[in-house]
DNA sequence: TTAGATGCAAATAGTTTGCATTTGT
DNA sequence: ACAAATGCAAACTATTTGCATCTAA
């Protein structure tokens, strides 16, 4: 059995699900990724670490996941294939070159105060954000 | 025609590419959808407004826009299909409900510093960014 | 006039579904 | 024990491609 006791299998386990073989292969996946990654690569790694996972369980783990807000699917590329962020405390930010698709992480974002007043404004409950910067990197700016 | 002398119509126009009646069409589906729309919604309201405009064309449009930053896509909801967020000005921001799925937009963001101390730091050239804030709205809690 | 764009239909790629079987609790 | 989850393969859906034709400049 794979790292059954990680948070966020703690999540599943809490929210009523089964650790499977299957959604614990997927979520190690995930994590050992470093946080962004697309469904494509998602597939390949699992059935790298055991062929024996069918491609509908992958894709049913990521549906669960992102109901329960641990993965959340976002656009970062052109592909067509979505890429999914790990959301490790409800915020995610990076900055992304539009030229070679390279991905920065960066931690501040400053958007405490704004958050505080959409969600009072609104009458929303905020769980997270997600920004994103777009550019081109200093290496292709050069080219 | 229709509308081919829209500030976005110059930037096609401008940008060497033909004004023709498919991308002025999707162009024009685009503009009317007040700035959100899915691939679905376009190809069914091109359709609706010429027939026989193919949908091949359409997803040519949606790639030449998205290659000129007239458009953006990302993923609002968990379909499948993308969302094209229209991109005035560079930059685009909106409150999402995980919930209904209802997506309200906001004006201010500020980030121009981070922006800025970004971009110097680590030597992008910025072109835009996206902001999107996650919830539950008012509605959805009381439920 | 002619490079670029189109519409069509077939091909492809990604994801989902139905169902008999297996598994976590 | 048994509801939940799985793997498989077939079905679906969205998008892309090849190509002969058309059209904006």
């Amino acid at each position: 059995m794979i790292d059954a006791g990680s948070p966020r299998a703690q999540r599943l386990r809490d929210a009523g699900h089964k650790l499977t073989h299957a959604r614990l292969t997927v979520l190690r996946v995930l994590e050992e990724s470093g946080g962004h990654i697309t469904s494509a690569e998602v597939l390949e790694r699992v059935s790298r670490l055991d062929a024996t996972i069918g491609r509908a369980s992958v894709f049913r783990a990521l549906d669960l996941f992102t109901s329960l807000s641990l993965i959340r699917p976002t656009y970062i590329d052109t592909s067509q294939t979505p890429t999914y962020v790990l959301m490790p405390d409800g915020h995610h930010h990076h900055i992304i070159c539009t030229q070679c698709g390279q991905v920065i992480e960066f931690e501040q974002c400053g958007l405490n105060e704004l958050a505080e007043e959409l969600a009072r404004k609104l009458g929303f409950q905020l769980t997270g954000h997600l920004v994103e910067f777009y550019g081109v990197c200093a290496a292709c700016r050069r080219k």
